[in-house]
RNA sequence: GGGCCUCUAGCUCAAUGGUAGAGCAGUUGACUCUUAAUCAAUUGGUUCAGGGUUCGAGUCCCUGGGGGCCCA
């Protein structure tokens, strides 16, 4: 490794402590207390002068004086401050703490609790052990680690001095394990599906396409879990669901990373309203679990998750916010040039489907900010959702939508095999005419389809953006440890 | 995909085309209740990369890279 100044300053210094026979890296620590512990018996603790030993992060400055230094020590539970002085510590140590130890070294501290004169709670310290030397030094006092870039790529170093941050994962686990509940309380199973599939399917998008050597076989990451689960409800499970990560070959941006978190969850016997009751519930409970409450504050709007949320279908949004008619501009052609003669500026799609998602996209999402429904799908852009009866052009499925982001897609699922075989055919002649997120026929699931899926109502979420909106937080990278960057040159 | 902005010391940021700077951190010294500790001194640079214009480029131009925002 190739160390810069401050880098060789520590290294010197461990080098320093070793010669000392005190061991930088040593292989265990010891403590009676986590800080969060020490701090809540904080009292009858100090009355007693109770000795304990802690352990933590060396963070901040240390405040080092001639006889006497300051110090903050964080072990994820909290932090607490050290007092140190060259009588209780030891002129050995004393010194050693001022020349050989830095901020961010990992340390185990005995002593006891009192406050100080100033009333912080601190712990009196009679003796210390290395238990980390840390060779990177810290980021600006004040200003911190602001850079975005660097918070991202060093989400160790953001996480350790930005504590905001921990605090959005704490949310975000918090919210999965409400999610969970919800489910599990439910009767829904919890399930794990192909990552690797031989063919994908389940979502309209492009996979990233690997290679199995000993099998001499292309797999795909999966996108979407849905064409197993329904094989799991074809199997007699009553409600299964699933967790995990799903993978799009798409653009980059605030609202989408190339690998993401989706909850499906399919209900035999239920339809997409018992999806949209499901919905109210999950997201209600999930801000509860985040805010405390049934409202979230984004980028300071209020949303209410409270009241059962707004529906409309997507004719009527379309409509009301552009004057077309769908029913009228039931072509590709006929689309294109209401698009045209009302002077909107939508991007062209090869596909009457793909051009009536465009047109929703750029000129209704934006303006569901509050929870909201779309119902009622062209079924040119649902092929894995049922007709409704009475108007079978358009499909009994919903998305959810808030401030703006899709955060949830359901249906009324399709298990007609013959109409899904048909589906499927009508697909692949998308993709012939350049759609390259239409689906894949999938002989196996219209096998499976064949031995009766019973009616089922199936939901798919994005975790991520879910917790977008309940942590406040614009980026999606904010609320994904690891997001994915381009790889610096280099 | 298009437009705009941005990249300078470990970090946060300055620098009319004219000697690359500050604060914090670090280093050395003083200091027994600090908490943005204080005081004195001080080290530290491939200005994202590569070209070009110029007597002279961190600054202007071109190409490429990373990041951000907006639009589509």
């Amino acid at each position: 490794m190739e160390l810069n100044e401050l880098q060789n300053q520590r290294a010197a210094k461990l080098e320093r402590l070793r010669a000392a026979d005190i061991e930088p890296y040593p292989t265990r620590a010891e403590r009676t207390h986590t800080i969060a512990a020490a701090l809540e018996h904080f009292e009858p603790l100090a009355a007693e002068a109770t000795p304990l030993v802690l352990t933590g992060r060396i963070v901040g400055a240390r405040r080092i004086m001639g006889k006497i230094a300051f110090a903050h020590i964080d072990d994820g539970s909290a932090t607490l401050q050290l007092w140190l002085s060259r009588a209780e510590l030891g002129e050995a140590w004393f010194q050693r703490f001022r020349d050989d130890l830095d901020t961010f070294d990992i340390v185990q501290v005995h002593g006891h609790l009192r406050r100080t004169k100033a009333g912080e709670a601190s712990l009196f310290v009679t003796s210390m052990k290395l238990l980390t030397k840390a060779i990177n030094p810290p980021p600006e006092k004040w200003a911190g680690l602001s850079d975005v870039e660097e918070r991202h790529r060093q989400r160790y170093l953001d996480l350790i001095v930005n504590h905001e941050v921990r605090e959005v994962f704490r949310a975000r686990a918090a919210a999965i394990t409400a999610m969970r509940e919800v489910l599990d309380t439910q009767g829904f199973l919890e399930v794990e599906t192909p990552v690797l599939q031989p063919l994908y399917g389940g979502a309209a998008a492009r996979p990233f396409t690997t290679y199995h050597n000993t099998l001499g076989q292309n797999l795909y990451l999966r996108i979407a879990t849905e064409l197993y689960l329904k094989r799991l409800i074809v199997g007699g499970f009553p409600g299964v669901y699933e967790i995990g990560k799903n993978f799009r070959n798409e653009g980059v941006d605030r609202s989408h990373n190339p690998e993401f978190t989706m909850m499906e969850c399919y209900q035999a016997y239920g339809d997409y309203t018992t999806m949209m009751r499901l919905v109210e519930t999950l997201m209600r409970t999930m801000c509860q679990a985040v805010n405390g409450g049934h409202t979230a504050t984004y980028q300071g709007q209020v949303l209410d998750f409270g009241p059962a949320w707004q529906c409309m279908p997507m004719a009527q949004a379309i409509a009301e916010r552009t004057g077309i008619d769908l029913v009228a501009a039931s072509d590709l052609t006929a689309l294109q040039q209401a698009i045209a003669s009302a002077g909107l500026h939508v991007e062209r799609k090869p596909t009457w489907g793909k051009q009536v998602d465009e047109l929703f996209s750029a000129y209704v999402q934006p303006h569901l900010v509050q929870p909201t429904f779309i119902t009622e799908y062209p079924v040119e852009l649902s092929p894995l959702a049922k007709r409704i009866p009475e108007r079978p052009a358009f499909t009994e499925r919903f998305e959810a939508f808030a401030v703006g982001m899709e955060i949830g897609n359901a249906f009324t699922e399709l298990n007609d095999p013959f109409d899904q075989e048909q589906r499927f055919l009508e697909q692949g002649r998308d993709f012939a005419a350049g759609d390259e997120e239409a689906h894949q026929m999938d002989v196996d699931f219209l096998n499976a389809l064949m031995y009766g899926m019973p009616p089922t109502g199936g939901l798919g979420m994005g975790i991520d953006r879910i917790l977008m909106v309940l942590t406040d937080r614009p980026n999606i990278r904010e609320v994904i440890l690891f997001p994915h960057m381009r790889q610096r040159e280099g």
